[in-house]
DNA sequence: GTCTATACTACGATAGAC
DNA sequence: GTCTATCGTAGTATAGAC
């Protein structure tokens, strides 16, 4: 299927060398079909990088459903301590997504939009992120009553900037952890890490 | 200067659409000089790139430098409270960067190098944030002797992945906050929570 | 040192054959 | 639907005037 083809190698292309740097010419030729191809099934360029970006957030959205139906049902609980775990387990997925090899190429797309956000930003927000955010934010509510909503709000941008920077800062983590690339063990070790920190955080008693 | 205007242009453009994707008419219109100036100090779009590196990691170096200085006299003292104290001044210092309106050129300079490290992540590594690194790293082993020398430089990443989602992933803070802008009051709340958070994991007892 | 002029390559879009 | 061919524009590098 030719579409679904360019938008793979889109994402890839987009992603390395942002919207004016990457060239049709070559996401059609890495795709084996003619640049024309490109006007024919998305309009042009403009909207060959619009359907990445909703090509991603589909992606996302779908990977993490599961997580997000569990953890809804977790805030629906009396007691504290299973929002904190539901958060646990949705930060761990969310971390172990950022180590993923696979979330390489469509990490690069987000990050480059999030420096300089353009419709397909809109896209991504409301189709993958807005849903984890609004989940993480009841529960961190529920795990800390104490903080104020906007206080909440900063707390779950924080925790997830924790796992963030495994993707938008690896290069610097690598050498700051003394390995080539973050493996399986690398992993583990962060993402136990990021566990404690984390559990940490949700558990402090209020003032 | 012609050249250190040249090195303030790139910085932007570069970082705003990558190597590939800046050029040089452009950066040599904008600095006000013709694009043979670029050759002649540079020796080409290639050079002018690690030279807009290097201008960066010089900037930053020089900002952190008295911070830094200051922590690693606190790691001397005896009292573990001390290395606790000034590893929160420096990523209050980190933080207070990220949210400065100053730091958005080279931030998405650094963060597209992090992306696809080329010589220019190397300079940038070594000349701004390998000395960060390498004290944040000492006092966290101060604060936390309980933890191996793995999971500290583990810490150290996640804890800095905090401050670095302010500019990283800026766009999504933005909407999960709820604001247009991370404006004063707002930074002042991620700083709060940002010192709570991190205060909390630097004080966890060993088990 | 800084400029203009130019050589050469690659870009995105589109028209039209099949 | 997918291709080839072509148009106009913009890219980097470089030679040479001043």
């Amino acid at each position: 299927m030719i579409p679904n083809r360019l938008l793979e190698v889109a994402i890839e292309q987009f992603g390395r060398l942002g919207f004016e740097g990457a060239s049709t010419r070559d996401i059609a030729r890495a795709s084996g079909t003619a640049m024309s191809s490109i006007t024919y099934h998305f309009g042009g360029k403009e909207g060959l990088y619009l359907a990445a970006a909703d090509h991603i957030a589909r992606q996302i959205a779908e990977a993490q459903a599961p997580a997000l139906a569990a953890a809804r049902v977790a805030a629906e609980r009396p007691e504290r301590e299973a929002a904190v775990e539901a958060l646990l387990a949705i930060l761990d997925g969310f971390a172990q997504m950022m180590l993923r090899p696979e979330s390489e190429p469509w990490a690069r797309f987000i990050i480059r939009e999030q420096q300089a956000p353009t419709e397909a930003f809109d896209r991504l927000y409301r189709g993958a992120m807005q849903p984890v955010a609004a989940t993480a934010l009841l529960l961190v509510a529920r795990a800390r009553p104490d903080l104020t909503d906007q206080e909440a709000r900063a707390t779950a941008v924080l925790m997830m900037g924790q796992a963030m920077i495994l993707r938008s800062g690896r290069a610097a983590a690598c050498r700051i952890l003394g390995v080539d690339a973050l493996d399986a063990e690398a992993g583990a070790l962060l993402r136990a890490r990021l566990r404690a920190n984390a559990l940490c955080i949700l558990s402090e008693k209020s003032k």
